[in-house]
DNA sequence: GGACCCCGCTGTACCGGTACAGGAACCGCG
DNA sequence: CGCGGTTCCTGTACCGGTACAGCGGGGTCC
């Protein structure tokens, strides 16, 4: 029983292949009763329907569209990412279009180095893992339009993506020629909420950011100017919360302390245990993200500090855990579904645009953030011990 | 600037396109310096590489996995879902296969009616969102293998993906011939949940289940027989937790109270509050999902009662929630990890004997669950009160 | 010095569809 | 009865690659 194809059906009809291709693809384009015979025959042959492969390289559109970003673990494991991914999803289902996630880790060879040498021909037994690889070039994948979230902009996924002349949407990545962007107003959230401390009263504040490279990280407490630390800070989202934070303590002459947490996901004491050991502590402390502001609060509480009265904390994306704490998380929110759905509608917007022979329109979006107060900051114990 | 393909770059080099295939594909096959020439030429002409869906057509192979699921709304909403998508991301990164996502919904059309009559032929202005969707027989994406997640075996996607030939892997469903499964020992870690509250001498048990169909749910306290509920319970998580509940609680001729919660992943009140008004309140509670015990928990202490004294709680998947409740949340773990592990095991298996023209062998791995004990039960403050 | 082999490249035959331009039959109409 | 307009179906020409057999030329082997 070999391969069924448009052609097996449509001997089997007597018709041509054209009418078989028409009676699944264009039911107008035959008449009723042509076209039940043809899709009885194609069920007593278990024929199932245009092979998607062929029909894409036919039409020149595949039906799906690809999501490349920096690491899939963390988009899988950071609530924001996931809820991000959620409603990319959602917003894709009604238009049928399948949501292909490219593997991005892995440089992808393409026009790479040329393999090292196999070294021997292991007469093709073991079909081993590793062929799978080798076969297609990691991550070229038939694509309609992708979605580049959270990505090192330099990247060779990206590079690639961005020559292979697909319609590309950009989230969370610093702004590119040609390349519609949807951004959160990171800068502005950050701004706002270094702004609240000090309308506080605060004056001793800390940072905890993160992505900062290898020659910064490592050490707990980040010696470093402002300046600095903003080159140093290559991803996006890291970088304009960095600087929206330091913009507004500058504004009032505070010099911030900044500690460093590698992962932005994951609750952890160092940051806060280094912070509180210092000679002159800080009084608050402002977060990248809300788990890191969860470590924060949770190793306050083991050190016996009380929030906020000892110490004030501001989380960052108004995630589950905000409401969860105790007290309430003061955060800055961003609307995660909207930014999908914003993504989605340009990408729609993109593909519509190359089907139409359009140049594409680029445009960018900058979603709002807000601070959300709640129970984690408050005046400091001691305002001004060393007002300038 | 036309279309840039293999014969282009093999023109501009005066070689012949099998030649320049064989520079992107095949290294070996080429002296090295002439290599360098068609990669330069290539690299000079703007061709990023052979097309994606071209090669997929040629070799029959496309470098992507399908993951299937029953609501992608659930699949990023809920934790352990959301664990076993990064988890199987993240096995498939060192592949290179990508992973897509494919949408759930929309009856597949297929082979189905005949799109009712467009009436008239619009001349194809507004190329709006809609022929998105009718352009491709939503879900017919090119893949080598798919992976087919906690979906009713029934829907015409599952059906779909099985008529085409796919290899395939089963995941939580219940078992089907000839396709390879992977499921988590629910009933056991159920049973064993229901035997720890017993041990502990409740007989007031109540259990809060979900995913009952329309006829059972809308009332939270459900009046069935064990065997209705059963019957009634179409997902086969749900169906293996509630039967391991059942039989423990029949093996001790404790005969449960129902209620139902129709979204296992979001903590409500309503069960806890329905359950705790009634005239024989339980002295403990088995949950579907962790979320659910949390709901119960919050709703245990807005009623005054104290955990685990009052009301003894008992969740199930062990996710982030279940260490951060207070006390912390007595659980049955499943490790969500290795289900992914074994699953694209189990699917690139599936891939390679396809390709070397084996019959795939299809096998079935129950992973052992385990109860993990903390605060959240205890013995009833008053046990037996009914003791038959 | 001829047989043999390996290397490096090319030609041909697909892979399984779809777009588009016909063309035959049929219809109503003046 | 001839004519324009439909309605249905078919033929041809791609879509952009890859597999595989084949073939000339420069060794090596004896």
């Amino acid at each position: 029983m070999g391969k069924v194809t448009l052609q097996t059906v449509a001997d089997r009809v007597g018709v041509s292949r054209m009418t078989v291709s028409n009676a699944f693809s264009r039911p107008d384009q035959l008449s009723a009763a042509l076209r039940e015979r043809v899709l009885a025959a194609a069920a007593e042959l278990g024929y199932v329907g245009p092979d998607p492969a062929a029909r894409g390289l036919a039409r020149g559109e595949v039906g799906a569209v690809g999501l490349l970003t920096g690491s899939l673990r963390h988009a899988f494991t950071d609530e924001i990412s996931t809820r991000f991914l959620g409603a990319i999803a959602e917003e894709l289902a009604p238009t049928g279009l399948a949501l292909t996630l490219l593997p991005a880790s892995g440089d992808a060879p393409g026009a790479g180095e040329p393999a090292p040498d196999p070294s021997g021909s292991l007469p093709r037994s073991e079909t081993a893992r590793a062929p799978l690889a080798a076969g297609a070039p990691a991550g070229s994948v038939a694509l309609d339009a992708a979605i580049v979230y959270s990505c090192d902009p330099t990247s060779p996924a990206v590079e690639l993506l961005t020559r292979r002349r697909l319609p590309l949407v950009h989230v969370d990545q610093p702004p590119a020629d040609g390349v519609t962007g949807v951004n959160v107003d990171d800068h502005g959230g950050a701004h706002a909420a270094a702004r609240h401390l000090l309308d506080l009263g605060h004056r001793r504040v800390a940072l905890v950011t993160t992505g900062l490279p290898g020659s910064l990280r490592g050490r707990t407490i980040v010696e470093a100017t402002p300046a600095e630390l903003l080159a140093a800070t290559g991803a996006h989202a890291p970088h304009e919360r960095l600087r929206g934070w330091l913009d507004a303590l500058a504004e009032a002459g505070v010099a911030p302390v900044v500690a460093h947490q590698p992962d932005s996901y994951v609750p952890t004491e160092e940051p806060a245990r280094a912070l509180m050991a210092l000679d002159e502590a800080p009084t608050a402390v402002l977060c990248f993200s809300d788990a890191v502001a969860d470590g924060v609060l949770r190793t306050a509480r083991t050190l016996g500090l009380r929030v906020p009265e000892d110490l004030s904390v501001v989380g960052f994306d108004d995630n589950a855990l905000a409401t969860r704490t105790e007290p309430g998380l003061t955060t800055v929110r961003q609307d995660v579904r909207e930014k999908g759905r914003v993504a989605v509608d340009a990408l729609l917007a993109a593909i519509d645009a190359r089907r139409a022979g359009r140049p594409p329109e680029v445009g960018s979006t900058l979603l709002p953030t807000s601070l959300v107060v709640r129970g984690t900051t408050g005046p400091p114990r001691d305002p001004g011990r060393r007002t300038a």
